[in-house]
DNA sequence: ATGGTTGAGCGTCAA
């Protein structure tokens, strides 16, 4: 029997400033494939070279300037999937789609990076916070409305944190954006149209779980302000199949780190 | 109520 599949999912705030630390990430987790938010690399500019110096010559990257950007890297092959729509309309690069080659036959993934929604939880008062709304029901539709996916995998910065205790204070941050009921009930029906929490498929609701902190805490580990923003779902269907997550939480150590940690999980297909 | 820090890229804006 053949290892089982790693899909690994970072939000790496700068491809170009943290590749070494990319190295890290692929000596740490192992991935098969690894997926990136705000890579913030013009496509003209993505480091052509340096995936398949690290081991993944398969690479798919949607990218702009100074702001979001996608990117897989992978060791498997894999063909992008280009079937999904501009999400509100604006050119965002918040969304990579790829079926991957695997010997049982393809699987699909989805890589997204969720608009985080501006400070006032407020769709009028804020435009930032109605995108966020606006994306979500949009993916949201979208997921509901086509067939049932099978050995389907969403991954991404989603930017929201759905459960009690994925954040370190419920109660404190129900007016918080990433926290409000309006962006979790969101979330979850987003979740429900075709997905599972493969995360918290192993790790029960009621335990404290976070892939977030903020630069703006003097000692992140002391205070430990977290919130899980960083998800990995999968079809009903490959349930069966997951074997391990881990949320590779000293990576928030690395010096000049992310301010999201890695999020990995195992599955035997 | 506000501030705190980081990145892109040079103004601030976004997070």
């Amino acid at each position: 029997m053949t290892r089982p599949l790693r899909i690994a999912t970072w939000n790496i705030n700068s491809l170009r400033l943290r590749l070494k630390l990319l190295g890290r990430l692929a000596d740490a987790l192992d991935p098969d494939v690894i997926c990136l938010q705000e890579t913030k690399v013009p496509d003209e500019l993505f480091p052509a070279e340096a995936p398949s110096a690290l081991g993944y010559p398969h690479v798919a990257f949607r990218g702009m300037k100074g702001y979001n950007g996608v990117a897989i890297l992978s060791r498997i092959g894999f063909a992008v999937q280009d079937s999904a729509p501009d999400w509100c309309a604006r050119g965002d690069c918040r969304h990579l789609a790829i079926a991957l080659d695997l010997p049982g036959g393809p699987l699909e993934l989805h890589d997204f990076y969720v608009p985080a929604g501006g400070d006032v939880p407020d769709r009028v008062a804020n435009p930032k916070f109605a995108h966020k709304l606006d994306f979500v029901a949009e993916t949201t539709a979208w997921f509901a409305a086509r067939p049932r996916s099978l050995r389907a995998v969403l991954v991404g910065d989603l930017n929201i944190a759905p459960l009690e205790h994925d954040v370190w204070s419920h109660r404190q941050l129900l007016d918080v954006v990433s926290h409000t009921p309006e962006e979790t009930a969101g979330l979850l029906a987003w979740q429900r149209t075709c997905f599972v929490d493969a995360v918290r498929h192993f790790v029960p609701a009621e335990e404290k779980l976070f892939t977030w902190w903020s630069y703006r805490n003097r000692d992140w580990r002391a205070s430990d302000r977290g919130r899980r923003l960083d998800h990995i779902w999968v079809s009903p269907d490959l349930t069966g199949a997951l074997r391990r997550q881990t949320v590779l939480k000293e990576a928030r150590d690395w010096t000049q780190g992310s301010d999201h940690v890695p999020v990995c999980v195992e599955l035997a297909l």
